[in-house]
DNA sequence: CACCACGGGACAGAATCCTAG
DNA sequence: CCTAGGATTCTGTCCCGTGGT
């Protein structure tokens, strides 16, 4: 009704000027906190701008070199619950210093990948935020070596970048050793394959507390999976059904651990009688099982505000920081899925 | 190392019109799709932007061109799974369409409401979704009014604006209908309070349901929530340690479901045999409970893909869609969570 | 003379710096 | 010396004009 046909009616910095009868340049003045302007000229353009409810244009700002006040920020996958909270916690953090976040997802995708390290670029983003899993692929090691702008990663291992981590390797040894501790010997692993950081840790701390048990026969149990329902399900078929089937499993959280649990409710195996389960990640899925599991956790908002620390603090110039290696602890929590098998083992009291 | 201080070494169009030995129309000319440019021209142009790994400025092109080919969507909170999923829809379709998207957290403030469309406003974006749940407070719409670009809302209820809505009344009664039929007569019901839309829609097929059988008694069992666990778990205990407990309860999902299974769980209460459970809104969690839960469901990518659609067709000029309102259906699964109590009333074969 | 490909310049909005009062 | 005006800058797009056929 208003105008048949808007025309791109933005409020320029122009009418506003124009409405506190004063030049560009002071209102600009105003805006950035207002050194040397007259009171009453200030009070007349805040005035001004909050009449006309005026915005400035982050496009122009952008533009004429005020930096873009934005962080990019690329994920596997936004709807996997370990990564959403983690862009949460990083969403927060960036907000807090008045920045604005752009997430791209990558569905493990190297096209994507390179697609979104190209849109940070165009949006001139002044620091970009790497999360999650995979081993970099050529093309993307080529245009994260010339980005122009700081770069953090979360849970990758990309050499001479600004790095946090979570301890992945010290909350599998802590599951492994509470399995061992409460009398399991044949101990199975469900993990994303080893082109993932995390998983490529977790085995190594498998295969090496394995060994120091003599447990190596341990080895043939560990089961590397795509990250969906149907994996975790297959992998548990393949585990549970063998001749000498695991009494504990480890296995990744999230859509993997429901595939898995789909198997167990299909068999009837009841936790932790028949079977006991450890999952890698805590959330409002394993608290609400019955029985409630034991899980591997950590804490995803210290991992994202330790990322945009990190990140800021090379943005604001402070390059000393850069290929620092922050680790967010990892530690066990204690619930019911885990049985006590060997009690001569586990007694101790 | 390769410089001391890196001073926004950006590559321009110009430098790439040098390197290519054209004009920098000539090489936008190419960069829009080569309309009126010598096949010849174009590929040294597109040598040059190869070589030189010329990305073009988001800033510069929606400064002078049409549009920041940028979209927003502003969401109550992006970390609960029931919005992840839509906004990951909403994602994928406004990608497809060759545009970016910036997400904003409102964490039902209405501070942070204002804020963040005024980000939107500072994005230039070229439309705007809303999602989910809470009526606007004045300020709020205040500003929807004054936009200056499309707006579409999901789950939302303000008059005149382009709405893709979830039949969150259907899904309701189609739970109670059920839980009837079961033989249940006692039901309680979980959900938010009533500034939420959806809420409200749950309330009134609540309450036309149990008024048409003569079930005014449940209305008294209707408990209205915040959206946690906490509050999950003491509408629970508030509904199930009253004198005439309800045998069956529908709840929403998340985080009050999670409340609400805690203390069934603390209580030792079985399900289905002690209580009958119908959750609101589908995921891996009411999948992976044993026994899994008979749930509402909808079709989130649907809502996301759905929403898209109406808000381009806003933005390609179709001016006709302004205050359509679109209908996502929503329907029950049937799983385990529910006992039949009167076999006279259920059975019929 | 018309037409087409390309060059060149103005312009979008905000910030900064120089100058004038 | 202090304040405010105004020109200039950033990058990409659009339009007009020119030169060649």
């Amino acid at each position: 009704m208003s105008s048949p046909t808007r025309p791109r009616a933005r409020v320029t910095i122009r009418h506003v000027a124009e409405k506190a009868g004063v030049a560009v340049g002071t209102v600009s003045r105003v805006l950035k906190g207002a050194d040397t302007v007259a009171p009453a000229i200030a009070e007349r353009v805040r005035a001004a701008i909050a009449e006309l409810r005026y915005v400035p244009s982050l496009a122009a700002q952008s533009l004429r070199g005020q930096g873009s006040r934005t962080i990019g920020c690329i994920v596997p996958d936004v709807s996997n619950r370990l990564y959403a909270q983690v862009v949460d916690a990083v969403k927060d953090a960036v907000r807090a210093r008045g920045y604005s976040i752009i997430v791209m997802n990558t569905g493990h995708v190297v096209d994507r990948e390179v697609r979104s390290i190209e849109t940070a670029m165009r949006w001139d983003v002044e620091g970009l935020i790497l999360v999650g899993g995979f081993e970099d692929r050529p093309e993307v090691e080529a245009l994260l070596g010339r980005l122009g702008f700081p770069l953090v990663q979360i849970d990758r291992a990309r050499a001479d970048t600004t790095t946090v981590r979570v301890d992945h390797g010290k909350g599998l040894r802590e599951a492994i050793g509470y399995l061992l501790a409460a009398g399991h010997r044949r101990i199975g692993l469900v993990t994303p394959d080893g082109s993932s950081l995390q998983s490529r840790e977790r085995m190594r701390a498998f295969e090496e507390i394995c060994r120091a048990e003599g447990a190596e026969d341990n080895l043939a149990l560990v089961r590397c999976v795509e990250v969906n329902e149907n994996a975790g399900y297959d992998a548990a078929y393949d585990l549970l059904t063998a001749e000498a089937p695991p009494t504990a499993v480890v296995t990744l959280g999230g859509d993997v651990l429901a595939g898995v649990l789909r198997f167990v409710r299909m068999r009837g195996i009841e936790l932790p009688r028949d079977l006991s389960l450890v999952a890698i990640g805590d959330n409002e899925l394993t608290r609400s099982l019955d029985p409630p599991l034991t899980a591997v956790s950590w804490n995803f908002r210290a991992l994202g505000a330790s990322a945009v620390d990190a990140l800021f603090a090379r943005i604001l110039g402070r390059e000393s920081d850069e290929g620092r290696i922050t680790t967010i602890d990892c530690r066990l929590i204690e619930r019911e899925s885990v049985r006590r098998l060997d009690p001569s083992a586990a007694g101790d009291g």
